[in-house]
DNA sequence: GGTTAATCTGATACGTGTTTCATATAAACC
DNA sequence: GGTTTATATGAAACACGTATCAGATTAACC
């Protein structure tokens, strides 16, 4: 190598460690005073950093935020993956449907943050979708629908990930137009079952 | 009446012209310029009138972003009429579902504008789904639904609302997880149609 | 300690949505 | 004209996301 005089490069060990400790700073405000309440400057004063310093670290405030995303998807992933372990294979499905949209519906504020933030860029989400717990609930279903023994095991991956699309959709209306008279949640969820499951 | 002394109040039909201007002031800047133009002190400059009016006569900047949900929604409505205007009505159903999805995919900042806006609350939607316009494609697919033959006529609201709320999530998924592999749009709407209609 | 290079900092700046308020303007009446 | 009342205005303030940048700090080497 050549001379390595000067300050080191942070060690990507020190950068991941500082990205989650700014993470997990912003998870604990936006837990505890909700999401409004985390701002870049209110993120530096409680990490003990400078904006800048951030800036330095997260193309912006959406990169920060992706950490807020993981924990959310952690929460319903294991809710769902709670909530089905003792039915039978066959019920599965819907009940993890329904879990699905019954928690965005509880937490329309979290729906909001994973699925209607405002300056996630393509690339943010496909940087995102590398990690093991975005991808969780696509595996969920995907696993679920695959155990099912109504429908061939080989459409499971495009039959989960409309599976999933719908149920997104759902929620969203649900949560965005609450006061339109929307059928009953498990009449919509049946109906979009009914066609995914053959 | 009791004495009428000193300037009258608005009449209904003068705030709702004013309203009417500042909706046509932010369409033509959004159009030309892109929504991130669209800014109150920008809105103010263009129309005559101070910022402190702007909120006199609107809750906040969602209020005036309706008018532009309304151009999209008569954008989209009025695209998917013309695009099954000559197709037998057995086949109206899916082109009509392809066409929607199509439409958001191939303007997702429309998408964003409409479906995603940050600060919606439930009374700004549940004042606009009054339009006319809001409720044109929750008729047009409900419509198309009924004169299918296919199906039961009697279903076709709870169908077309959630074949709907469906066609959203895919569509939602096409454009903010744009790097996922999805599968094809088609395909997806296929799928959505085997359950809706039966 | 001195040198060197990466990092962090504090300050400053711009435009934004939102709110407030004293003041000006406008439109009716007498 | 004068009076009265609703509306409009301009300015200021606040916190926000974002950006820039000269200077301070830090951590390695010699």
């Amino acid at each position: 190598m050549a001379g390595t005089r000067g300050r080191p490069t942070l060690s990507a060990t020190e950068v991941s460690e500082f990205r989650a400790k700014i993470g997990a700073v912003a998870l604990e405000i936006y837990l505890r005073e909700g999401l409004g309440a985390v701002s870049l400057r209110r993120l530096s004063r409680d990490a003990d950093c400078s904006t800048a310093t951030l800036y330095a670290h997260f193309a912006g405030k959406q990169d920060i935020l992706r950490y807020l995303w993981g924990h959310v998807l952690d929460d319903v992933t294991g809710r769902i993956e709670t909530g089905i372990a003792d039915l039978p294979v066959g019920e599965r499905v819907r009940a993890a449907s329904v879990l699905f949209v019954r928690y965005w519906q509880d937490n329309p504020v979290r729906f909001r943050l994973v699925f209607m933030a405002e300056g996630v860029s393509r690339d943010d989400v496909a940087g995102f979708l590398e990690t093991s717990r975005a991808r969780g609930y696509f595996d969920l279903f995907r696993r679920l629908i695959g155990e099912d023994g109504a429908v061939h095991a080989d459409g499971a991956g495009a039959r989960a990930d409309t599976l999933i699309a719908g149920l997104i959709g759902v929620s969203l209306s649900l949560v965005t137009i609450a006061d339109y008279p929307w059928p009953d949640p498990g009449e919509m969820v049946d109906l979009l079952l009914a066609g995914v499951m053959r």
